[in-house]
DNA sequence: ACCCACTACA
DNA sequence: TGTA
DNA sequence: GGGT
């Protein structure tokens, strides 16, 4: 659900080749991680911890799975985002994330109302909530929310794969209060009635011996049919996360031609030996090879083939969920930088790359916005990271 | 007043 | 358009 | 809902 921005024509002087061209300060010599606040309307607010990078692009510090501090407060809020999104209100629920990033990285427990309005991405609205909070150790529209049985409801019917809150509102307005109800519905996508059927599956979380188990059956089988390709567990669990939803992989193979096919070649092997059940959503974006004879602009480059499958664990018989990417060779730092996430970081990160650089990052590459669009090769994460000018962030920290 | 990430399937 |  |  983009406009797609298309070709923006005009502007556009080389950018890149960065050093420090933005505002963005830290202090000279970054020997451990001293961060300072952050330019304009400063002037006045220096006094908050410099080990805290007061800044709205949430990838440039870290943050951490659990935040130290504030972790009721983050709570909270993160209730109140959630409403937010469920009520379509998508610009207002990025507001309440930018907040929740910046307290979960906050060194201290927020200890005034004027303390949190100093972050950036505090206005008077999260302001007022962090006052009450301080006073009354809860935010009322939160406690609001929670016992809202159109919440409730709403929230659980979401969680089906193929449900989003459009869905979830319409089934809520036929007077549906269980997901066994909606399995009766008859505007079923074909999509939605797995998901209803694989509900109670896919609400159990895997720990990460649940995931090292499916990562021992994917070696395995992937490295019988090409034993160079090299696979990478991204999302959640690279980042640390004690209980998954799913898990993300991306694969790649050192050449080119392997790498074509191999979304189909794993997927046949893994149907062959009963371990995938369902293929949710597949993406099979075959090579370009015909790009000259295309609209004369050099677009066009491949894209990640992707599969979304059920997948059953042999242990338990549970179905889980996994999504596998099969990323060229040449795209496999972006695609490995573009599945770990968080959602936020990498919300982030791209908005910084247009920005601040002049360039689009996605997980298909990174490319310098001059007129025809340039990519800009990359072979590694680091390189990402040191090409935007932005200091290197674990994936543990990337929490946002 | 404008921006807020980006792309693909069903 | 809705969902991932 | 907040930053510019
Ligand atoms: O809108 C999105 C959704 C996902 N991603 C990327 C980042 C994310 O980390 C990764 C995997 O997505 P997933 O939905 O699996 O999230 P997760 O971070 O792995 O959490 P979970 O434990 O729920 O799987 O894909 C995005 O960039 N944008
Ligand atoms: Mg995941
Ligand atoms: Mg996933």
């Amino acid at each position: 659900m983009k406009p797609e921005p298309l070709s923006e024509t005009f502007v556009q002087e080389e950018s890149y080749q960065t050093e420090s061209t933005s505002k963005d300060r830290r202090t000279s010599s970054d020997s451990e991680h001293n961060f300072t606040d952050d330019e304009q309307t400063s002037d006045i607010e220096f006094d908050l911890d410099p080990r805290f990078l007061n800044t709205k692009y949430e990838c440039l510090r870290p943050t951490p799975l659990k935040p130290k501090y504030n972790q009721s407060l983050v709570e909270l809020l993160e209730v109140i985002e959630h409403s937010r999104e469920l009520n379509g209100e998508e610009r207002n629920a990025l507001s309440y994330r930018h907040a929740i990033a910046a307290l979960k990285a906050y060194p201290h427990n927020i200890k005034s109302y004027a303390e949190a309005r100093k972050i950036i991405g505090v206005g008077p609205k999260i302001g007022n909530h962090i006052k009450e909070f301080l006073t009354t150790d809860t935010i009322p529209e939160a406690e609001e929310i929670l016992a809202s049985e159109k919440y409730q409801t709403l929230d659980i019917f979401s969680r089906v794969y193929g449900v989003g809150y459009k869905t979830a509102l319409k089934w809520y307005r036929k007077g549906y209060k269980s997901i066994r109800e909606c399995m009766r519905d008859p505007y079923l996508t074909h999509i939605q009635r797995l998901g209803l059927e694989l509900f109670n599956d896919f609400q159990k979380k895997m720990s990460r011996q649940d995931i090292q188990e499916l990562l021992g059956i994917l070696d395995t089988i992937i490295k019988s049919i090409y034993s160079d390709c090299i696979i990478t567990p991204v999302g959640g669990y690279r980042r640390g996360k004690e209980f998954n939803g799913d898990l993300d992989v991306v694969v790649s193979h050192p050449q080119e031609e392997i790498a074509n096919n191999l979304l189909k070649d794993i997927v046949e092997k893994l149907m062959d030996t009963g371990h995938l059940k369902h293929k949710l959503f597949y993406a099979r974006n075959k090579k370009d090879t015909s790009s000259e004879l295309l609209s004369s602009h050099r677009n066009v480059m491949d894209k990640l083939d992707k599969c979304f499958c059920a997948f059953i664990q042999p242990s338990t018989q549970i179905c889980r969920q996994v999504d596998l990417i099969i990323a060229p060779y040449s795209q496999y730092s972006t695609a490995v930088l573009g599945w770990t996430g968080s959602k936020q970081f990498e919300r982030s990160l791209r908005n910084y790359a247009k920005k601040e650089r002049n360039m689009t990052l996605t997980s298909h590459g990174l490319f310098l916005n001059v007129i025809p669009k340039r990519q800009v090769h990359v072979t590694s994460e680091r390189e990402i990271f040191n090409i935007l000018g932005i200091p290197w962030v674990e994936p543990e920290m990337r929490n946002c």
